[in-house]
DNA sequence: TAAAAAATGTCATTCATTGTCCATATCTCC
DNA sequence: GGAGATATGGACAATGAATGACATTTTTTA
């Protein structure tokens, strides 16, 4: 975890930026909340805990810079905003999203070996990474019918 | 195709929801202009040549209304705005989009078979649908590096 | 054709996100 | 450690997609 921290720090400086605090804290806040898909606004009130002077601004152009250099990836939930996610070195894991109560379920089995197969044959297609979002009712939502 | 207007025609009906002019004009340039992924502004402008006092929030109610009507589906290719498609009646195709270019590719082969099985089964959810984007190079970015 | 209900057009408003500006903090090099 | 060059932060304004409000018009159905 400390090394992902650091990684990410050194990441940042190598591409030109510099160190803040205000991205120090950011990249925390991300961190320790991981797999909590959070979005802007949510972000800004945990970082405003440790160092409430920041500017939501700040949050937003942190993130902008995060996104550049693949450290995070953005998600749309289609809930009217942008969330927030940490990268891992492997491909991206997929998530289930429940269409009656709004619950987001993670899948870490990825599975999709065939059909990128195909796609960089039959398409040329060279890829990067991949989003795979499937709708649905989660177990709850069908046992309480 | 005409067959394809006239029962979306028949599910506004069925559902209580007039058949009004704007809303025959919205339907018909979705579906004229198919696989081109409009966005609201697009299918406004469309709508306005044949139709020139059309108001843009009746394009954005009319997308609603057939958007719970599981006619048009929802995309967000992550340039700021929704765009629209019809829905077909198997599952939703693939998206490929270039991270140079932009460019969106379709792919209709479907190949998500083992993965929704496993997620049915492994986290009892009932699948109801699917959207998987895939980014990476275009053939064309490729070639010209 | 007319009454009732729903939809349209216009305009204002919301709200997530981005731009502007200048004081301030960070980094480099000594 | 400190000075200087330069990027960054904070405050606030601005943008723009999307939605709300409401008077007017259109559709439905009898
Ligand atoms: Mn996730
Ligand atoms: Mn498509
Ligand atoms: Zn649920
Ligand atoms: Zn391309």
């Amino acid at each position: 975890m400390n090394d992902i921290f650091y990684d990410i720090l050194n990441r940042v400086k190598e591409k030109g930026y510099k160190l803040t605090p205000q991205r120090k804290a950011v990249v925390l806040a991300i961190l320790n909340h991981d797999h909590m898909h959070l979005n802007t606004e949510e972000i800004y009130a945990l970082v405003k805990e440790e160092y409430p002077k920041i500017g939501l601004a700040t949050v937003y152009r942190t993130l902008i810079v995060l996104d550049e250099l693949d450290v995070i990836t953005k998600m749309n939930f289609d809930d009217g905003c942008i969330r927030y996610e940490i990268n891992s070195e492997t491909h991206q894991h997929h998530h289930l999203i429940c269409r009656n109560c709004g619950k987001v379920i993670e899948v870490m089995e990825d599975l999709l070996d065939d059909i990128e197969a195909m796609v960089e044959e039959k398409y040329q297609f060279k890829i990067i990474d991949h989003n795979l979002k499937i709708y649905g009712l989660c177990k709850h939502c069908l046992d309480n019918q």
